[in-house]
DNA sequence: GTCTATATGTGGATAGAC
DNA sequence: GTCTATCCACATATAGAC
């Protein structure tokens, strides 16, 4: 607690650093020396704090998904209280779950959109260490809103619900991600979401306001049909998760 | 032709090559002598054929946008033709735009799946010159592609039309490139899709089915509500290419 | 066209002085 | 805790023999 102080700060400007370096050049494209010199720390610095590149990485993650984590697993908990056992609606599910991330883009002291941008990005990455690590750090949280919109959708087998939770992602993922990236594809501006003129707040909520209703209509879109019993050898996955 | 057999051979088994391995690790976390080793050729090989790694990338994607940019505008020619002058239902233009790419992981010829895997990854990596590349790459189709669906959804303000495009895209890409990444997420098995038992073929197909209506859910999902005319500051974005 | 050998740079990590 | 100096593996790229 006496010279703590210059460490923690080293500590949190490292981890700041790296997380913008990051998500601005992927984990292979940012260097120690990019990091330690935006930094303005020694280049020795973030293995001494934090032992390699791989666990800085980590440690970038940690910091924020406790929080979201955390948030996500309260605001189910809190409306499944509030239902007193009763199903939850669909709209319910999804505004806990994703509107709890949308909030942190919102909160520059919980990463902002630049965590925001990082984390759908990051879900990308092919490094296997990385892989491994969010399927940790996920698996509790997934598990539980896997089972609430099982309870929200009683009608939808659960294979198309899990498909259909992997589409939510995806589609959050590369609107957070993309708000450079896709409007270069696009060759489209995206009113204020991309400019910095209404800040990041703004940002946050704009998309919230815009990918929301998006995301109900494809979970609640009509069924495929399949020829045959196609259905039914897709029935019933089972969660490697016990 | 007489001795070109040897040296087309070794081109195509080099951008074969980098084709999977580029999927598997990444840009960055793939190296020269990964490929040339892999596809059994000499280091400098590379560099004779391509000029340079960052070239490689770019012929391996040309190589395989080329059919699929052809494609798509065919078939969105093929529509409007037939429709005679009256707009496209929006199913219509979903399935020309996503079905044409869905059918090239049927086909091993054009790649296969291993193709649609590096395409939704590449789409995120940020390194500026892959990025510049595909805004050059998709500028036409993605234009022609916007226009049919300004027609197809004239209610719509075309603002949201283009946000949901961006959606579609990233649940596609997502939902293309993680048949490996988003299970380990949510810690499910997906029926076929994952494993190798049914096969590319069937993995596209089940892939189809199960996320055109969930696209086309999104799409047509009821306008989100903004207060006051927050939505009139949003209208009408003006496309960067004339 | 293919190969060997090498130029030249950069990566992550660490030992040891302070 | 911080810094310098350095190790060493590996990157891309190329020159020149065959």
């Amino acid at each position: 607690m006496s010279d703590n102080k210059t460490s923690q700060d080293t500590r949190e400007r490292i981890l700041d650093v790296a997380e913008r370096l990051f998500m601005a050049h992927g984990y292979e494209g940012t260097s120690m020396r990019m990091i330690t010199g935006d930094a303005e720390v020694n280049l020795a610095a973030v293995n001494y704090h934090f032992g390699s590149k791989e666990a800085l990485l980590r440690e970038v993650f940690r910091r924020r998904l406790a929080w979201l984590n955390h948030e996500r697993l309260h605001e189910l908990d809190a409306l499944e209280a509030e239902a007193g056992g009763a199903p939850l609606k669909p709209s319910q599910v999804l505004e806990a779950f994703f509107g709890t991330l949308l909030r942190m883009g919102e909160n520059e002291a919980l990463g902002g959109m630049t965590f925001l941008r990082l984390l759908g990005r990051t879900l990308t990455e092919p490094a296997d260490f990385i892989r491994t690590f969010f399927a940790g750090e996920y698996a509790e949280v997934i598990e539980r809103y896997k089972l609430a919109l099982f309870r929200a959708l009683p009608d939808v087998p659960k294979a198309e619900i899990i498909w259909r939770f992997h589409f939510m992602l995806g589609a959050m993922s590369y609107a957070i991600a993309g708000t450079d990236i896709l409007q270069v594809v696009t060759g489209c501006e995206l009113g204020d979401l991309s400019g910095e003129k209404a800040g990041e707040r703004n940002a946050a909520k704009q998309l919230a306001a815009r990918v929301m209703p998006f995301l109900l209509g494809g979970l609640r879109a009509p069924l495929p049909q399949f020829e045959g019993d196609a259905y039914q050898q897709q029935e019933m996955p089972l969660p490697k998760t016990a």
